[in-house]
DNA sequence: TTGACAGCTTACCATGCGGTAAGTACATTG
DNA sequence: CAATGTACTTACCGCATGGTAAGCTGTCAA
């Protein structure tokens, strides 16, 4: 299994990203990771936004790839929301990378000059509003989007938090959370489309 | 009204913090939005990081003063936590500036030397954790964080996210999702406590 | 054998960063 | 009137940043 320097590249700025923001980490320092130089970074992608692009765009795809499977598996549309939204929870709690990243593009995407990352989430979003629609057809397509977005939000923002939690109430107690959160995570799903 | 050149500074430096994180916020910037020299700023707050931490802590004092405000007028705890939640949604609608810090922080107190927010958030999270325990006293103390941090997830990353949505979904469309937000809400949270 | 290209390197540059040092202008106080 | 302190300034420093330019090396096709 060879991953060609341009993927190993991929990864560390997206680790990198992750850890520090846009601002904060620079292309010297994930070229570094490799023992290469920024320059060579610089060669595959011309410029810091572009990787910053890349990464983002190789992230919303997995996204993707998975809601795609998750509904060809299940048939029913309340179990593919229920199994998308504890399948994204799942995911982010493993790769917190992938977690930070987003959120981050959340909060940055308006100032930087190009908003590499708008066009996928908006994909990945739609997708989840068209599923609680077709859960509840009662509810309005601004409805359905607040709820996803409380769903989205419940799940993503721990995710996200995970490092200053244990800071905050320890290792011990932060593992029993993360034991109930995602059957807790599951009764809100049903009440919310209830 | 006259407000102290140390406080024009901490409200400039509020809303860059917010605007870039801690990393992308130059100290030169903040100091020109009130057209003096960074020296002026270094001459209040030392250097950069005390002045983020003296940010910190004037956000964090303002949402303990709410909870306070709100723990006095009402007697019960489920309707406490009902508005401190609800309370500190309508607040960070309307400041988004803070929302942000908030999630900034979140992101970043891991990463830099001096963890300038944890033990302010702390407090804050301790009381909702043991008002969601005096609502509902089967829950045990890590059951109760999950559920806090939940809600507390569920507004705040709508909160956060209000510019990338306007981006994604239209002015519009989001002014009639962020009417129904709230009612949705509230809901999630009696269904959470139930 | 030559030419082109991919994948790097070193050298360099202008800019902006946080921070120090030293001084100025002005008000308050003994 | 002198001393002290506050609120700033200009001048400067060393360093890291993103990016450009030019060159080196190996591979591979004409």
């Amino acid at each position: 299994m060879t991953t060609s320097t341009r993927e190993q590249f991929l990864a560390a700025a997206e680790q990198l990203f992750a850890d520090k923001g846009f601002y904060g980490a620079s292309i010297a320092t994930i070229a570094r990771k490799l023992g290469l130089t920024k320059q060579a970074l610089l060669h595959h992608f011309g410029n810091k936004e572009k990787l910053y692009g890349e990464v983002l765009r190789a992230l919303s795809e997995r996204l993707a790839a998975n809601n795609a499977a998750i509904r060809q598996r299940y048939p029913d549309p309340a179990e593919q929301l229920e199994e998308m939204l504890l399948a994204q929870f799942r995911g982010q709690m493993k790769n917190q990378d992938s977690a930070r990243l987003i959120m981050r593009e959340l909060l940055d995407n308006e100032q930087r000059a190009d908003r590499a990352g708008n066009w996928y989430l908006k994909d990945y979003l739609e997708e989840l509003v068209s599923t609680v629609q077709s859960v509840n057809s009662s509810y309005s397509r601004a409805r359905a989007l607040a709820v996803v977005y409380q769903l989205l939000g419940a799940a993503h923002y721990f995710a996200v938090s995970q490092p200053t939690l244990d800071n905050i109430f320890g290792k011990r107690q932060m593992a029993i959370t993360r034991g109930c959160f995602e059957e807790q995570l599951r009764r809100l799903i049903r009440a919310a489309l209830a």
